[in-house]
DNA sequence: AGTGAGATTTGGAATTAATCTAAAGTAGTC
DNA sequence: GACTACTTTAGATTAATTCCAAATCTCACT
């Protein structure tokens, strides 16, 4: 299955099985919280979300979940500068814009031929599996 | 003085007490080892090369100089995932390719063209003061 | 249904990169 | 030559994440 479109909530189970890994609550738990509000959260927001529904569960567990999921693709890691990760459940290819006042992030669409020719500026001998676009600076008042 | 080309070792001075601040041996020990070696150097890589030159330099005075050269434009910062923040002399506009293999970085110039077209891909009410593009992937054998 | 192997979760300790702090050093100015 | 502001320094501290080893769970197989 190739991933063109965010996974529906019940994909979850099934894509983690491809991999091989258990679906287990604590995992879809995890992602829900990415599905339900799509603002960028970080481990700990993840964790604070995801103890409203399971109190029992720990920081760990949580980190290790976002890892699992990250690693069969069904959402998408985002960095920026010395920020704690946030992450994202959007798959399309797509850039970011962060606040520097708030620090929120949003996403932005790029045309798949921006990413091919940014791909063409690459020298023969290097190979990118991806890119990653950040925009830094402020929304108008 | 607008920056368009890499700073000569001697415009360090000027442009530090342009800034207010003083061209100490600590600043020029540091401008200079991102110079010599242009390998994108953390921090404590920097430290390294630094004590050689001058024994008693301390992490933390390299952590300062290194913020200071930031702030008055003299190097770049680059961050990549996780990985310890990464510094750069080259001022030129231009993206970052990193092995992740070796973790090794590489420039990779763009074309001024390229940038507007990103920037234009912001919805009114955002804008940018600066743009980060880094590629991963793998370099061929 | 019971059992064993392997996967998963958990809390706490450990790690890493970076920042903070407060004291000591240095430099330009009056 | 002293005052003041800027710098450096070592060590303590923080923040985010990872590691670890024990407890728990789940599936496959009997």
């Amino acid at each position: 299955m190739i991933v063109t479109e965010n996974m529906p909530p019940e994909a979850v189970a099934q894509k983690l099985s491809e991999s091989g890994l258990r679906a287990t609550p604590q995992r879809e738990i995890v992602y829900r919280s990415l599905l339900t509000k799509r603002d960028h959260p970080t481990a700990e927001e993840v964790f604070a979300r995801a103890k409203a529904e399971m109190p029992t569960i720990s920081l760990a567990t949580v980190y290790n979940c976002l890892e699992t999921l990250v690693q069969c693709n069904l959402i998408r890691q985002v960095n920026h500068e010395r920020g704690p990760t946030r992450y994202c459940p959007n798959l399309h290819p797509h850039a970011h814009f962060r606040d520097e006042q708030t620090g929120t992030m949003v996403d932005i669409d790029v045309p798949a031929d921006l990413f091919e020719r940014l791909k063409a500026l690459l020298p023969t001998g290097l190979s990118a599996s991806s890119v990653e676009i950040t925009f830094r600076g402020k929304t108008q008042p």
